[in-house]
DNA sequence: GTCCGTGCAAAGGATTTGCATAATC
DNA sequence: GATTATGCAAATCCTTTGCACGGAC
């Protein structure tokens, strides 16, 4: 029962229980491709009958950000996504065609980027990592 | 005599001499952090006392970018900056307390991106690599 | 019952667009 | 002189906020 869980995540997180709130999660959840933007959360919802307010979207994703349940991208192209916080970190790939997004971790990668924040003495708090380019199915 | 070079960027982009093109160009060859956002090039022009509309400085750099004159980035905090193209391929480190921001190069990142697109069967187009930190002046 | 959450509509910031005027070539 | 640029204001996109009502605890 997934339910018992995001109760509790929300419960963790300071945040009463409401439907939307359960909604947006168990849709986060259970979200393939995971990536999603809040328009892409509301039509979701509204196709399920389940009216939810643009800015209740807005304000519960800020939320979850928060509460570190979700962690919120910012690619090209103006909107933000949103994704389930898994706690195993990963950067991204984004097909510019269909805009799917496949994730990847090197360590490689991850170790150079240490590396260089030392170097340039900055003390380091996130970063950012996106490969763009075309999908091997929208590149015929 | 930099004006002579600059015309003649301009015209192999295909645009007209005009001054708002000529002022914002110059501006961002002698930029200072190199990185500046569309209000940025409004403030200084203005400093300068020469008024350029904000829809000019957007359809210019909006040029630009597609002449391949400047590169845009989108880093977090919602806003875009410009950067004159230097067809040397950075990537960059940015402090969110100063919003400086240093650029860096590292072949070996740069190999395991390749790896990962032809890994994942992408035809890559771009990337960007973004690292978020507070920077030694900054953090004190 | 209190406090927090929601919906609605209106505000907000960044960027774009339509249109009349002005400049380049 | 024809075509392309500019300035201005209005429009647009995504996101946030104010306020009155409704729901969780």
């Amino acid at each position: 029962m997934e339910t018992k869980m995001d109760h509790q995540k929300l419960r963790t997180a300071g945040l009463k229980i409401t439907a939307p709130r359960m909604k947006i999660l168990e849709l986060l959840e259970n979200a393939d491709p995971h990536h999603l933007s809040a328009e892409d959360v509301y039509r979701i919802l509204r196709e399920a009958d389940h009216d939810v307010a643009f800015a209740t979207i807005y304000r519960v994703l800020t939320q979850f950000e928060e509460a570190k349940l979700i962690k919120r991208h910012n690619f090209e192209g103006g909107r933000s996504v949103f994704e389930l916080e898994k706690h195993e970190h990963h950067d991204h790939l984004v097909c510019i065609s269909c805009n799917r997004v496949e994730e990847f971790v090197d360590e490689v990668i991850e170790a150079h980027q240490l590396e260089i924040a030392k170097k340039k003495k900055f003390r380091l708090t996130d970063h950012n990592l996106t490969i763009y380019g075309v999908c091997e199915k929208c590149d015929q």
